[in-house]
DNA sequence: GTGTGTCACAATCGCTTGTT
DNA sequence: AACAAGCGATTGTGACACAC
């Protein structure tokens, strides 16, 4: 971990840039496929500091999440954290691949209708999936996850969710055009960021006329509570019990630098809406995703060349054999992400800035999921 | 007129998922 | 394993407003 090593790009673009030579050489528009690349960089980051807050049993991937009180209409999110009804544990031994959701039946108490999703745990070309869906029953996704792998055995953890989350991460990126100084127009991104993150939480915010918000949440008789939103957030989230607060849920959301957010002290109209309707808004800083992409894919040291090898082997012009995303991940290079997240966890964390709330930290971010969790 | 910035939408690409 | 559909992210374009 070298500050050299990465002070060479002066800028995310002009990464993103020598990517798309060095890369996506292949590609009809080099640009636009790096660029697609780094928001999936994005949310690899994402998963790998999530798993080392002690989160991976909770979390569900590109799951629909409805609505509060309106179940027609869900979003898909990136990151869903559930929490856990009832843990199991698995271990086949000889290993014999693929795994599939049919080979962990008898594992969990399945029930005898159940409907067994198809896409297996680990496939023959070693490519892992993370928190696969084995089935969704009544009390929400069963999803299992691989705790150890070698050559005679593997251990994974099966874990009986519920269906609704306690909390919500969203990933963003959105890059520069060539030939211009700041990025393009993502008011619409964010208002549809802030749309979902609006509308799922049983915990519902009104703007009052003072300009705060308060908090409104519907109690099982019908009546009211209602208080300053902060005030009552932190309430649910401190409560020992969050059965008298169904449906409520924290909204976080990642975003990628990209020119066009802030100036030195004024936010853009873009942050502003997402700041106001995330409970949490963190900014990946530049720095920090330069970092990550020269240490691990450009210039590895020899216990991340797994890491290197697998991204490169993703973006080799030929459709897919990605092995290198937030859910189908090389078994190698996930062990060195996990090796490297754990090993430089609280650098990782300085590649974070919070925006959202005010104050706001990453330590205190973490202690209220891990509170949630529970 | 020229230049600059703003905004919404279209085009393209790649990933995921479901089906055969 | 191969294929197609759906979707999200990035990039590109045209219309418009406004200042000089």
């Amino acid at each position: 971990m070298t500050e050299s090593s990465s002070s060479s790009y002066k800028s995310i673009d002009a990464l993103q840039k020598t990517l798309a030579g060095q890369v996506f050489h292949y590609a009809a528009d080099p640009k636009k496929a790096a660029g697609r690349a780094l928001g999936t960089l994005v949310e690899v980051i994402t998963y790998y500091t999530l798993r080392t807050w002690d989160l991976s049993d909770h979390i569900v991937i590109e799951r629909g999440v409805p609505e509060f009180g309106n179940p027609k209409i869900v979003h898909n999110v990136e990151f869903s954290l559930h929490s856990v009804l009832a843990k199991h544990s698995a271990k086949i031994t000889p290993l014999s691949l693929p795994i599939t959701p049919k080979k962990l039946r008898h594992s969990w108490p399945c029930p005898n209708d159940c409907l067994l999703k198809s896409s297996s745990i680990i496939g023959k070309d070693l490519v892992k999936r993370n928190a696969t869906v084995l089935a969704e029953i009544d009390s929400g996704p069963v999803v299992a996850n691989i705790e150890v792998l070698d050559k005679s055995a593997c251990t994974i953890s099966i874990c009986e969710l519920t269906a609704s989350p306690f909390a919500i991460v969203e990933c963003k990126r959105v890059g520069v055009e060539e030939g211009t100084r700041r990025g393009p127009q993502t008011i619409e991104k964010a208002k549809q960021g802030s749309y979902v993150a609006r509308s799922v939480s049983s915990l519902q915010k009104v703007r009052l006329r003072s300009g705060q918000f308060q908090g409104i949440l519907e109690q099982s008789d019908g009546q009211f509570r209602s208080g300053p939103y902060h005030e009552l957030q932190r309430e649910i989230i401190d409560a020992a019990s969050r059965d008298n607060f169904p449906g409520f849920m924290l909204t976080v959301s990642i975003v990628s630098n990209h020119g066009n957010w802030f100036t030195s002290d004024n936010q853009n109209k873009e942050l502003c809406v997402l700041a106001q309707s995330y409970d949490w808004l963190l900014f990946l800083t530049d720095n920090g995703l330069t970092k990550f992409i020269v240490d691990l894919l450009l210039q590895p040291a020899d216990e991340l060349k797994s890491v290197s090898a697998a991204f490169h082997q993703s973006y080799s012009g030929q459709r897919g054999n990605n092995r290198f995303t937030k859910v189908r991940i090389d078994t190698e290079a996930d062990r060195a992400l996990r090796a490297y997240f754990t090993q430089y966890k609280s650098k990782v964390e300085t590649w974070f800035n919070v925006i959202a709330p005010d104050g706001g930290t990453l330590a205190s971010l973490r202690a209220d999921l891990g509170s949630l969790a529970k």
